[in-house]
DNA sequence: CGGAAAACTGAAAACGTTTTCAGTTTTTCT
DNA sequence: AGAAAAACTGAAAACGTTTTCAGTTTTCCG
């Protein structure tokens, strides 16, 4: 069933249909009524390969993604598949693990299935100009703000929120709550990731509370991963620190801290009190409920497909679009102890 | 850059850079050294486009995946994306609401994407044979017994645990801990889904232990949702009917479960034990943790494609592969009280 | 050493579209 | 009514592969 057999069941050239099926306006209004009715009735579907072919270009667009059983990034990536759906475009995911080079990853992608473009989603990018230029497409940071590493603010297009300025945030609400002992739960942040801004943002807010920032209460978990986030949290505790608050870099990481106290008979939060990012589904549902500072993870992943999809179609240049939180009150939170 | 540009480079007929790319048998040592080396040295990415026009078919496979939000079945989605790509194949997913058909869904994606299989992933699959010939190519359901609906089991292939015998068991270590009242908390029921086989393991299990069913001890949630489950827990609370257990479906559910109970002041496993079946990720850090029946979500993704696969290169016919869980004790389980 | 088989190679025809370009209608304007 | 512009249409040439088929070498065997 090719467009051959529709032209001739519907006695035009094969030119107009294709003309009908690309929408192009050159076709009469009873023609094209002709065409669909042909087309609906030798249930006749365009081969997207010739379609590719022909049009020298794919309609598909890459995500590469980095950490993908964390929670929060999993929401993103529905987001974008559903998106990119409704655009008419295909998706191809990639996952990386934590010591690929997703430059690297997304360029072969990109070379191998001649993808219009490419979303970053959940890890660091840190790249010169030059080595950006090596992928020859259009790509979308998303869920990490772009403010640090080798490249102006608009060197590329990115959806992110203010991890430094949600960060602090995060961390003034505890201050705020008469604080001053207060540990922060981190993934590693040897590379630029999202943890180094967020970190920044937990120390600025100490500091603008009149803290000292005490490095024993840094804990740097191995990776983003809620195994690795408890084993991390159960060593801290081991040494016997003192603390009235955790900051968690992510509400998957401080489910597991959550666990980690309790296993040590820490009640959160008459203990310890305790505030994270993201706000996962399944944080709504722990005891005590998490305090969390939603990101929207729907909007970024819609967003992502649709800044990145207008600078495919050049309708603009690169684009920063940057997302709020929003406070989600659970019962992680109380004033520390006398 | 193209074949013709690697032929002219190398010095040989552009079939003969086409067979060096394909394998084929039929070219010297010398000279398929010659063209690799030519492809190398130009940077050659075949078209793919071209190609699979040229091969008419595609090396993509699709997955239907019903119920996305849920974390068991991402992580069998991101086992089966991992294989997937190991097997050089590509992979597109598509996601669909509740209310939506399956089997026609997949068959107007393979139409429209020319895709060479199909994975069915966590809903429900009840067809004739005659509605499964639409769909053209071979298929793999995936997280579902199949021995319901209207097919005989070896109709067509499949990757699943006993959703049965796994329910029966999870309840019987109620029962034999000496639990009578045992609430069930469900999915819906009304689409023959996995829901429906694990609530005849859980009525079964009943019977063998000589306890009648009460229909007032079913919890049945709109949905496998999180939110839903919670709230058909909340009303069923409401109802202030007398039970010293509960069997969740899903360990989502069963999260929602335990916050539901502990927003009326009860306590698990004090006064209600909790059983469920999917082992995710988060249900170890619960609190309690969640004594669960961990599905092997990442064997089930491997299997699922590596099945696939072979049906396709009709290295075998259908193929039914039952896969086992694997009880994780966590602290949700407690006699009932006297 | 001659002949047949095996190994290798290339020209040309697919594959199913899109796109270009030339041509034919129809509409619009004076 | 006639000319110019706009709207519409189709033949044929791309697009970059794979595949078929016919041919040319090489190898093997008696």
């Amino acid at each position: 069933m090719t467009i051959k057999d529709v032209a001739k069941y519907s006695g035009v050239s094969i030119t107009t249909i294709s003309r009908v099926l690309n929408n192009h306006p050159d076709v009469r209004e009873e023609v094209r009524a002709k065409v669909l009715k042909a087309i609906e009735e030798l249930h006749y579907v365009p081969n997207s390969s010739a379609r590719d072919l022909g049009k020298m270009q794919t309609d598909t667009i890459g995500v590469v993604v980095r950490g993908v059983g964390n929670p929060f990034l999993n929401s993103v990536l529905h987001a974008i598949e559903k998106e990119v759906g409704r655009a008419d475009y295909s998706m191809v995911m990639h996952q990386i693990g934590s010591n690929e080079d997703e430059l690297a990853e997304g360029a072969s992608l990109v070379r191998s299935k001649r993808l219009k473009g490419l979303i970053f989603l959940g890890g660091r990018f840190d790249y010169t100009p030059e080595q950006i230029a090596t992928l020859g497409v259009p790509f979308v940071c998303c869920t990490y703000t772009n403010t640090f590493g080798s490249l102006k603010k608009t060197a590329y297009s990115s959806v992110y929120i203010d991890d430094y300025a949600e960060a602090f945030r995060a961390v003034k609400t505890l201050t705020d709550l008469g604080h001053k002992k207060i540990a922060v739960l981190l993934g590693t942040t040897d590379d630029h990731s999202i943890s180094e801004l967020r970190f920044k943002g937990y120390c600025d807010a100490l500091k603008s509370a009149g803290i000292v920032l005490d490095k024993d209460l840094i804990i740097e978990a191995k990776s983003f991963n809620i195994d690795d986030a408890f084993k991390a949290t159960e060593s801290f505790l081991k040494k016997g620190k003192d603390f009235t608050a955790i900051f968690s870099i992510a509400d998957a990481m401080g489910i597991a801290a959550i666990k980690a106290l309790h296993t040590v008979g820490l009640n959160v939060p008459d203990d310890c009190s305790l505030i994270a990012i993201d706000g996962i589904q399944v944080s709504k549902y722990t005891i005590p409920t998490l305090t969390t500072l939603v990101q929207p993870s729907k909007q970024m992943g819609t967003h992502a497909v649709e800044v990145l999809l207008n600078v495919i179609k050049e309708e603009c240049g690169s684009c920063q679009l940057k997302l709020e939180t929003a406070l989600r009150e659970g019962g992680t939170l109380a004033k520390p102890k006398a």
